[in-house]
RNA sequence: UGGAGUAUGGUGUAAUGGCAGCACGAAGGCCUCUGACUCCUUGGGCGUAAGUUCGAUUCUUACUACUCCUGCCA
């Protein structure tokens, strides 16, 4: 069953034995780091492979080696590693380069490209406009043998940079200006990060994306609705290139979260003005950001399934992402408990030895197993726990209220202290055998509070890092004025159970406070939290 | 009259020439060793106008709105 068009058109295909196996393509120009609008464009082309047992191979589109770097290639492959997604093929559009070369020369002797004199200026002069058709080029009808010598001689190096070009001979009064006699080649002398110095003559997208794709015998070839003019020009290529069996574009929305910031220009600005601390700042929309904030694969690939996919543009709800990260953790995540801001609560009635407690890792999933926490007469509860004159329908510790301690006893207050007006100590009694199967486990109690013992608990440092927002202010579209990264706060003072230490890096955690968490890093002595999304909390609302 | 595309609850997305479904969000409630989760309940939608038809959200036309297109970027 076909979820969106493109599986509907698939599934046509095969149907109607258009094709027999289905092949797709991820092709990122590695120019910058994964974000989550790509994971959408991942789980299109890999979800396609998955489902109909076809291919999805992945390519770099390194056609312009004045962007590109190895760095970038390294972490898309490791994003997509990550989010679980396996390719057939691994391939580099600069694989291709000799190809595309004959390509070239095939087009010029079929009297279909020509080098072009003018300067980019007079390219963009003579263009036309949307409502006027363009002025054909002087150079345009120059013969196929000077064509073949000019266009060696590009090759060779004997003309400077941006001196000439290779265009496509289509139709300068084209409707459609990605026609206008599209440049397809063009001379850079630049290092590129995978053919090194091999090259000075570098192919446009328009000429070497299909190409590509053909070579590749890739069957769907799935892009975002921009492109959608230039699916005309795709298929001239394929056409004009002899191509018996092309493949074909279908364009797709892309993925708009409101109030983040989606732009590959602008997420790269961030990182160069030192806005964010790099490309994996937890702040940031990408992968690797959204993976040290403690989102989870699974979560990811839900929510693009929520989304779906369709052809008109949209602004999904964050709140759809944050549910979909909460659905995966509450499933999956340990559970550990913590108090941002401790307030100590001293038990009378109990003595100073110290009982160990066995608790659930996971409620919901009873594969999690159980780890040992320790329970002490003095404890610290979170401060917002305790309330004095509690507001209505207060479910927590009030004075001559009982509330049950996560995992331990129940509670009965006895008497508090404070100092110039804040709660500085709370006393409290244990009731006997409360804890779960004891006689007295019954008791109906306010609520359930978590807690960490006094001796045993691990300092903790809770990075509350937000995602960084567009400013809706004045709706500007200056990348400036829209961003409103939210800063870094730090919490010191917060508390988290022993156990935490034990863990390895990477776990992941919760504790249901009022957030949820993942362990992200230990650092001198300490554990960084990263708070990933809030709760809903239907008591403050 | 430049070209191309899109239009379904607040948001996202389905299906259908004949009851418009799902998810998120919202509101209310039950329950609870997480005020979470689960569960129950409620409200809310086919851009406008004509046409074809017994019947149109679906087909046709017009209109309106929004998006994209004048890189030697992808």
């Amino acid at each position: 069953m076909a979820n969106n068009f493109i599986e509907s058109i698939v599934e046509n295909d095969l149907e109607t034995g258009v094709h027999s196996e289905i092949i797709t393509r991820f092709p990122p120009e590695p120019n910058g780091y994964l974000h989550i609008g790509h994971a959408k464009s991942l789980c299109i082309n890999f979800g396609i492979k998955e489902k109909y047992h076809g291919k999805c191979n992945l390519r770099f589109d390194d056609t312009n080696p004045t962007k590109e770097d190895v760095e970038y290639v390294d972490s898309i492959k490791e994003d997509i590693r990550w989010l679980g997604f396996e390719w057939d093929e691994e391939r580099f559009a600069s694989d291709y380069f000799g190809q595309m070369y004959d390509f070239a020369v095939q087009l010029i002797k079929q009297g279909d490209a020509y080098v072009c004199d003018l300067s980019a200026d007079e390219i963009r002069e003579t263009r036309g406009s949307l409502t006027e058709p363009g002025k054909e080029s002087p150079y345009r009808n120059r013969s196929i043998e000077e064509n073949l010598r000019l266009f060696e001689e590009m090759r060779a190096g004997k003309y400077p940079d941006g001196s000439k070009v290779l265009r496509a001979k289509i139709d300068m009064a084209s409707n459609n200006l990605n026609m206008r006699d599209p440049v397809i080649y063009r001379i850079l002398r630049a290092t590129h990060h995978h053919t090194g110095d091999a090259w000075l003559l570098y192919p446009m997208y328009d000429f070497a994306h299909p190409i590509e794709d053909a070579i590749e015998n890739i069957t769907h070839s799935i892009c975002t609705l921009e492109f959608e003019d230039h699916r005309p020009l795709y298929d001239w290529m394929t056409e004009h290139c002899g191509f018996v069996k092309p493949p074909h574009q279908y364009e797709f929305a892309r993925l708009n979260i409101r109030n983040a910031i989606m732009s590959k220009r602008y997420l790269k600005k961030l990182v160069e003005t030192g806005v964010v601390d790099g490309w994996d700042d937890p702040r940031m929309p990408t992968i690797s950001g959204m993976r040290k904030r403690g989102y989870t694969p699974e979560a990811i690939r839900a929510f693009c399934a929520e989304v779906g996919v369709a052809k008109a543009n949209s602004e999904v709800d964050p709140a759809v992402l944050e549910h979909c990260v909460r659905d995966d953790l509450n499933a999956h995540a340990d559970r550990i408990m913590a108090v941002e801001e401790p307030l100590l609560v001293v038990l009378d009635n109990v003595g100073d030895e110290i009982e160990s407690l066995n608790v659930v890792n996971n409620p919901n999933d009873p594969a999690s197993g159980t780890h040992i926490i320790r329970f002490a007469k003095e404890i610290y509860i979170e401060r917002s726990d305790f309330a004095v004159v509690p507001p209505p329908k207060y479910h927590r510790l009030v004075p001559g209220g009982m509330v049950r301690l996560k995992g331990a006893y129940i509670l009965q207050y006895v008497s508090h202290k404070e100092e110039n007006g804040v709660v500085s100590e709370v006393h409290c009694n244990v009731i006997p055998d409360s804890k779960e199967g004891g006689v007295n486990a019954g008791i109906k109690v306010k609520g359930v509070i978590q807690w960490v013992s006094k001796f045993d608990a691990v300092p903790a440092v809770l990075n509350k890092y937000e995602c960084l927002l567009l400013d809706e202010v004045d709706g500007n579209k200056e990348f400036d004025d829209r961003i409103n990264p939210h800063s870094l706060e730090v919490v010191r003072g917060a508390f988290v159970e022993a156990w935490a230490l034990e863990r390895q890096e990477g776990d992941r955690f919760q504790f249901m406070r009022s957030a949820y968490y993942k362990l992200a890093e230990k650092k001198n002595g300490e554990i960084l939290f990263y708070r990933i999304v809030g709760l809903k909390d239907s008591y403050n609302k």
